[in-house]
This record gives C-alpha cells, structure tokens and sequence, in this order.
DNA sequence: GTCAAATTAAAACGTAAGTTTGAAACGCTT
DNA sequence: AAGCGTTTCAAACTTACGTTTTAATTTGAC
C-alpha cells in the first residue's frame, strides 16, 4: 500500500554482518545495474533482474515503483556522488593551485572516474558505460530529470577551461569541450570503436591507468592545439 | 580498390518513376533506419514501423525473414558502401600523394562521412548515429558478422597510420587509432555529452561542415602528439 | 509474547511483442 | 482472358512483458 517508497533513491548501506547477502532492494540495484550495462534498458526484463538478484518478482515494483524508477535509481546511486567528487576535486586543486593547466583541469575529471573505475564496491567501470549507453540512447532521464540539475557541472568546468585556455574563444571552446569530453568518457566505457573490425587489439587491455596514461597526451593536445584561423 | 562487396545486402533500387512511394522493401528500410536510431533495436516494434511506412505488418516477415534480419539490412545498407567509400578514398589519396600526413589521413575517413551526413537519399546522418548507438549496444551483429567481414578496413588504415606517425611504437599507435575514431564517430553522430548537463549547447548547431572543422585540428592534434615515454 | 507494520511470496491480469497463416489482390507472360 | 508466381492483407497465435493483487511471512517496538 505504501507508495511513498518510489523516488527515496537513498543508497541504504546494508547492514555490515552477514557480507553475503546485501539488502534486496541494494541486490536488485546491483544486478540490475550490470544487467542494464550489459543488455540495455528495454532489452533487460524484470524476471532477469530478479531471478539473478534472487528475489521475488515483485520486489522491484514494491522498493522501487516502477522499471523505470529502477532505472533511475541505479543511475543516480552512482552519478550524484562521481558529479560531487569532480567538483571537489576541482575546487581543490583551485584552492591549490590557482589557475590550472589543461592537464590539470583533465585530470581534476580523470582522476574521480579512475577512482570509480578501481573500486569494484562501487561497481567499477560499470558506470561509466551505462553513462555512455544512456548519452547514445539519449534517455527521458537526461533529457527531462538531469540536465537541470547537473547545469553546474558544467559551468563550473566550463568556466575552469575558459580561464585554463584562455587564448580560444567561446565556440571554439564548447567543440574542444564536447570532444575532450566525448573521448574520455568512451574511453573509460571501453567503448572500442574498432572491435568492430578487428578481433584482438591492443586497447582491449582494460587496465584503466593504462588508459589514462595514453588519454591524457591524446586529449590536452587536442585541447591546447592554437585557436582556429 | 574495391574490397569485395561482400554479403550483398540487396538494396534493390527503386524504378525511378514514381519517386513518391519507392519499393515496399524500401519503405520498410527508411522507416525502420529512422526509427532504430531514435529509439534503438528493441524499443521499436514492428508495429511501429509498418504503420509509419504504410505497408502491412507481415511485411517485414515476409521481405526479410525476421525483425534481426531487418536490423542488419538496415546496417548493411549503409555501412558496406561507407567502409568502401572511406577505402576508395584512402587509396586514391595514396596514389596522388604517396606517404600522407595524418591530416590527410583523417580526412580520408572524414569526406566519405561527410558525403553521407550530408546526402539525405542515403539517410544523411541517421547512419552515423546508428553505428554509434550498435557499437555502444554491443549487438551480436558487430561481433559476429562484421568483425571478420570488414577487418580489411583496420587493416589498411593502420597501416596507413603506421606510415603516417612512423615515431609512435604499436601499442601508442593503437591507443590514439582508438581515441581518434572514438572522437570522430561521436562528432559526426551528434553523441553531445555535455548535453545532459545544459540545455543547449552551442555545438547543437549541427552543421556537419562545422563539425569538421573544429574536429580535424582537435585529432590531429591527438594524434601527432609527441611520442609517450 | 503480541500485534501492527514492513517485507516477501505466488499467482494472475492485461497488454503488446514477433511471428505465422491462409486467402485475396496484383502483375506478368502467354 | 487465363493462369501463375509474387506480393499484400487481416487475423490469429504464442510468448513474454510490467504491473497488480492478495495472502503469507518476517520484523521490531512495547
């Protein structure tokens, strides 16, 4: 009877005995995190979710209202906080370094996400491609619930990139933006573009400081390359 | 020159008179193109896209077998001519100025892309952002059918690469190939990613000339980094 | 220990999906 | 005009989906 429940999207730690077996709602959000991930949002059922959660059918209507809650839930379990993280690591290294180089200012994003990425607890890289799959699948969640809400964000390193580059102008920055942005995300979601034709490379080694090792360079050149005309 | 046309999808053209309703099997294909991209592969039903193209829902059965089946005619229709586009390019850039820079190189794969985002009888940027939104899904299309059939074309722009930036060792290489296509590809799909956060950003212009010209000095940019270590 | 609230469980509901069927309509060649 | 293969059509079939319902069970405060 209770409806009140939906929309709480509040990460209950579960209780710290008994490691094997988390709370149900925390178990559905887990496996259902992997499964969107993996299959996607219309092609993962509710019975997948709660036969591998090993819970009850009914489970996800009862803590989460609808499938399209879950969705929500899963996807702002991880975002707020990894959005709370780039902004405090960008406000500290302002604090400490004043003006920041592009490299730093790259960094002062990388280095949340490759947080993110390592700790398994916090389902590792499967956020970020789930990020990715919603940006593609351009999702009523981006489109109505985030933007509003995340406009700081962006500013906030909007601003941070027009005082790091000062030399480029408005437009030129948004594109360099966009694309830096573009592949350090696809990046971290090992969004391998090439695997389409190629069985094996390279890149697939999915070691994340392997990546940003070579991401870095790739996108503070691109960023720092002289101001168009 | 021209890599095997293989698996030929049949894109049976239309009899040119009547230009107002081309083929059953062809109406079929547009609407499903523009319908696939805007809601993905299993958002759309059957249903919804034998009542946009006006034929009978047994139709799509009846052309091509299966809803999977329409799915990668669509695909092929567009990628098969793209991959020999962007080959037929690389070889007649190699023939006129032998060794190319990575500039040449890049657009190399750009003006095929271009030509087609900006041919509407060919679907203009539909397909592009299909790809896209395929490689993110992960389908079995891409990791079957295709990975095989279209190595050729990794093959010969690494090589080309290869030639192009002779400082960079293999794995470097491979990095910024990833990094470079993983950028393009999102450009040209329109995959804003910043578009979660503000509402609209200047970028939305979708000019895809203008595209180009911020993209081209963003990779090359990327890629003629010096060398890692 | 008791009782009310919170949670889990099993089953069913209504809907929409992909696919199949068999007959009708069409387009040719003869 | 007749015949025949191709294409279209309306309808039904099977299955799986998200959701709801109702009852059983567990939990926690007193």
């Amino acid at each position: 009877m209770d409806t009140a429940r939906q929309l709480d999207t509040t990460y209950k730690a579960q209780p710290p005995m008994e490691a094997s077996k988390p709370d149900t709602a925390t178990r559905i959000l887990d496996v259902a995190e992997r499964l969107f991930v993996e299959h996607g949002f219309e092609a993962t059922s509710l019975r997948m979710i709660t036969q591998q959660a090993e819970v009850n059918l009914a489970a996800v209507n009862y803590h989460f209202g609808s499938k399209d809650a879950l969705f929500e839930s899963v996807f702002m379990r991880r975002l707020t906080p990894l959005i709370a993280a780039c902004l405090a690591e960008l406000d500290g290294m302002e604090a400490q370094f004043g003006t920041l180089t592009p490299e730093q200012l790259v960094m002062a994003f990388i280095r949340p996400c490759l947080a993110l990425s390592k700790d398994p607890s916090r389902g590792g890289a499967l956020f970020v491609r789930l990020l990715s799959r919603t940006l593609v699948e351009n999702h009523r969640l981006l489109r109505e619930t985030l933007s509003q809400q995340y406009s700081v964000f962006v500013q906030r390193f909007g601003k941070a990139f027009h005082r790091a580059l000062p030399a480029l102008g408005q437009e030129d920055l948004a594109w360099r933006m966009h694309f830096a942005f573009s592949v350090m995300f696809n990046a971290f979601a090992g969004n391998d573009v090439l695997k389409i034709f190629v069985r094996s490379q390279i890149v697939s080694a999915r070691d994340p400081d392997m990546i940003v090792k070579h991401l870095v360079p790739f996108v503070v050149a691109g960023l720092t390359s002289p101001p168009l005309r």
